[in-house]
DNA sequence: TATGTTCGTAGACCCACAGTTACCT
DNA sequence: GCAGGTAACTGTGGGTCTACGAACA
């Protein structure tokens, strides 16, 4: 990872994609994730311009430079003068967008001096996305590619807002979450209260992003369930699991009330509050930054495909494996405003992969198995060979 | 609000029999 | 101690039955 695209290895890295851990010049970044409705779901951000290897979360509008949260750090909180830069929020996005709709999620880059002469401006230029493209991927996956329409969504919601109004702060706290703009009714500026919200510097609409994070969140591999969750994981989860043991759906999908007052609570132990996440050095010098950590939550094969192999206690995060991002204690605060119909889909998706989940019944005997499976029964019930039955799993056919 | 009925769900049970285990000679 | 014989035990899957809780009148 550098200065120039991972992928053609020409231009210069304009975005980063999480989910590739790649840094993509706009041109191949439409490529590559124009492929297919998945890659299309990727969440792309831009690059941090300071170090280029990691996903810029604020963009620092005195020195006109987009930032990681590492170099954020670095550069506005030993000086004096700089915490009192204004920084926005970085804004992510998915799907196919058009370079207006670009310029619309990140208007800064417009005023921006780098921008002009970059490949950047050319890419956008270049990228032969059109509307008509992005209605595609909006009609043709209405239902199972809903993050598509993030990207209207998103941008949407940023045309509608003042991008100077909306989250500028100063100084080293960064308000990731802001408990005002969680309610519902206040879409910053959205005219329609139905759109999900959208958060600088998350991952475009909540719901499109907890969408993939339920899919995922069905870990019938390992068989669990969700209120195992503490016996499996520990401590490390043990406020996590506060927010699922009442009721695994509504807690899921927040439909109880999880204020962030909740959750603020819940994190009275840790010391960082939520409402302003206090972006600590430790958390920075490790490599867990508060973007990576909402990519934790919105890239759950992230975090739960490393507890699979190593059990995530603290000690473990902060010793074994210096790449994992222990799961925030509740990100899910502004993103559960799920969509209703989002909502009982998933609900729905989750009731009937519970309804055929398997509990994981052992066989320890193969052979014994093997036998049972051809043997002929009488209502269920095995019956002597050569006596009359009602069902052979050979033929699946009944006798009588 | 209390009671009775209906419905859905989860879990126990049954069957034959090959393989395993424990015990005896 | 080793080998062989015997009895008791185990564990397989699909259908059925029963208990229980939720929903409704």
């Amino acid at each position: 990872m550098g200065y120039v695209c991972d992928f053609c290895a020409e231009q210069r890295s304009t975005v980063y994609c999480r989910s590739d851990a790649a840094s993509l010049c706009l041109s191949c970044d439409h490529n590559v994730h124009s492929a297919n409705a998945l890659s299309r779901r990727h969440s792309r951000t831009l690059v941090c311009e300071r170090c280029n290897t990691q996903p810029a979360y604020v963009r620092c509008i005195d020195e006109r430079v987009s930032l990681c949260q590492n170099c954020d750090w670095t550069a506005h909180s030993g000086s004096d003068t700089s915490p009192a830069h204004k920084r926005l929020m970085v804004n992510s996005y998915s799907g196919c967008p058009s370079a207006a709709e670009l310029s619309a999620i990140w208007s800064f880059l417009l005023d921006s001096p780098s921008v002009g002469d970059s490949t950047c401006e050319q890419g956008m230029g270049s990228m032969s996305i059109t509307d008509n493209r992005l209605m595609d991927c909006e009609g043709s996956q209405k239902k199972n590619d809903i993050q598509d329409a993030s990207v209207v969504l998103e941008a949407s919601g940023l045309n509608n807002m003042d991008a100077n109004k909306s989250t500028v702060w100063m100084g080293s706290q960064v308000p990731l979450f802001d408990p005002n703009l969680h309610k519902p009714e206040q879409t910053a500026g959205s005219s329609n209260p139905a759109l999900p919200m959208v958060f600088p510097g998350t991952k475009g609409p909540a719901f499109c992003e907890l969408d993939a994070f339920y899919d995922n969140f069905k870990m019938d591999e390992v068989d669990l369930d969700i209120k195992n969750y503490d016996e499996l994981f520990g401590a490390a989860l043990d406020n996590t699991e506060q927010l699922f043991d009442n009721d695994e759906i509504d807690g899921l999908f927040g439909t109880k009330d999880m204020s962030v007052s909740n959750c603020q609570g819940a994190n009275a132990a840790e010391g960082s509050s939520v409402g302003t996440l206090n972006v600590a050095q430790p958390a920075c010098s490790n490599a867990a930054s508060a973007d990576s950590v909402i990519s934790c939550w919105t890239e759950p094969n992230l975090c739960f495909a490393r507890q699979e192999h190593s059990r995530p206690t603290r000690e473990g995060i902060a010793g074994d494996d210096q790449n994992f991002v222990e799961p925030p204690r509740c990100p899910l605060g502004p993103e559960i405003s799920v969509h209703s119909s989002s909502r009982s889909d998933a609900v729905m998706r989750y009731k009937e992969k519970k309804k055929t989940r398997k509990f994981e019944k052992r066989v320890r005997y193969e052979s014994r198995k093997s036998r049972a499976d051809v043997r002929r029964r009488v209502k269920g019930r095995f019956v002597k060979v050569g006596d009359a039955y009602d069902y052979d799993p050979l033929s699946k056919t009944r006798s009588c």
